[in-house]
DNA sequence: CTTATATAGTTCGTATACGAAGGATTTTGT
DNA sequence: ACAAAATCCTTCGTATACGAACTATATAAG
C-alpha cells in the first residue's frame, strides 16, 4: 500500500508544470527584444482577434483571471500597446484596441509566436503533434 | 503568407498554459485543507526523497529557480513544515529536513498527489498516459 | 599564501496568478 | 418603479517565477 519509493520525476502534473515551464522560459527569452511579456503577447493576438473586446471578453477567450488581466493591461497602456475606451452604453465596462505601435508588429509577432510553437514540437512527428495537442485539449 | 485568421486555441503553447493552469488549480484545490500549497507539497516530496538535501540539490531536483525556492523554504519553516540546519562543513550552505508534522501526514499527502494525477487523466486510455508522459518529457 | 574565481543563499524589482472584498452600474423580479 | 441580484472592474493580500546584484564562504591558481 505504502506508495514509496517516491518518484517526482514520474508524476505527470510534475511533467507538465516542468514543461510548461519551459516551453514559457523560450517564447520568454523570444520576445524580450520586443519588450513584452509572454501574457501581454497573448493578450495582442486576443485583440487581433477580437478588437474592442471587453476585459471579460478577454478573460474568457485566454483563460484568464481578471485580477490578473487588470495589471497586464494596465502595464500594456502604459507601454503604448493598447487602449482602452469606455462603453458609452453600459458604463460599467470598457472596451480595448489595439495602437498602431502594436499593428506595426503584427506580422512578426504573430510569426514569433508560431516560430516558438515550432521549435517546441520539432522533435515530434506530426502523428505526434497531433495526439499531444488532442490530449492537451481533453484536459483544458 | 499570412497567419491569419489567428487560432489562439490551437497554438500548442497556449494549449499546454492552460492544461497546467488547469491541473495545478485543481490540486491547489486539493491541498487547501493542509494548508500547503502546490510547491510547499513538492518540496515535502523531493525532501523525502532526499531529506537532507540542500537549498541547491532541491533547485536542480525540483527545477526551481533558488531565489522563488529562498521564500518558499521561509514560509515552510514559519509553518512549521521544514527545518534548516547549517552544513558545518561548508558554511555557504544549509541542510534542510521535514519536521514531525510533515512526516505525520506523509502517506496522505503522497496519496492525494496520486489522486490527483489520477484525477486528471482519467479520460486517458492506459496507452494514451504512456504517450502523453512520453511527450512531455520530451519537452523537458 | 593571497588574489581570482566559483558556489550557496538572500534580496530586490517586475510580472504573473487568483481568491476575496469593494465600488459603480445595469438588469431582474415583483 | 425599486430593492435585490448580477456584472464589470479595481484593489488587496499572498504566493509564485526569475533575472540581477550582493554577501559570505570555499576553492583554485600562481
Amino acid at each position: 500500500m505504502a506508495p514509496l519509493p517516491i518518484n517526482i520525476p514520474d508524476c505527470t502534473i510534475f511533467l507538465l508544470a516542468k514543461a510548461y515551464q519551459k516551453a514559457h522560459g523560450r517564447f520568454k527569452t523570444m520576445l524580450r527584444p520586443y519588450e513584452l511579456t509572454n501574457l501581454q503577447h497573448l493578450v495582442l493576438e486576443g485583440l487581433w482577434y477580437r478588437q474592442g473586446a471587453t476585459a471579460a471578453d478577454l478573460g474568457k477567450l485566454l483563460v484568464l483571471d481578471k485580477a490578473t488581466l487588470s495589471g497586464i493591461l494596465e502595464r500594456m497602456i502604459d507601454a503604448g500597446w493598447i487602449l482602452k475606451k469606455r462603453d458609452p452604453d453600459d458604463k460599467r465596462l470598457f472596451r480595448v484596441f489595439t495602437t498602431e505601435k502594436a499593428d506595426k508588429a503584427k506580422q512578426e509577432l504573430i510569426e514569433l509566436r508560431i516560430k516558438a510553437n515550432e521549435e517546441l514540437m520539432e522533435g515530434f512527428s506530426d502523428k505526434e503533434r497531433a495526439i499531444f495537442k488532442r490530449l492537451l485539449r481533453a484536459l483544458t
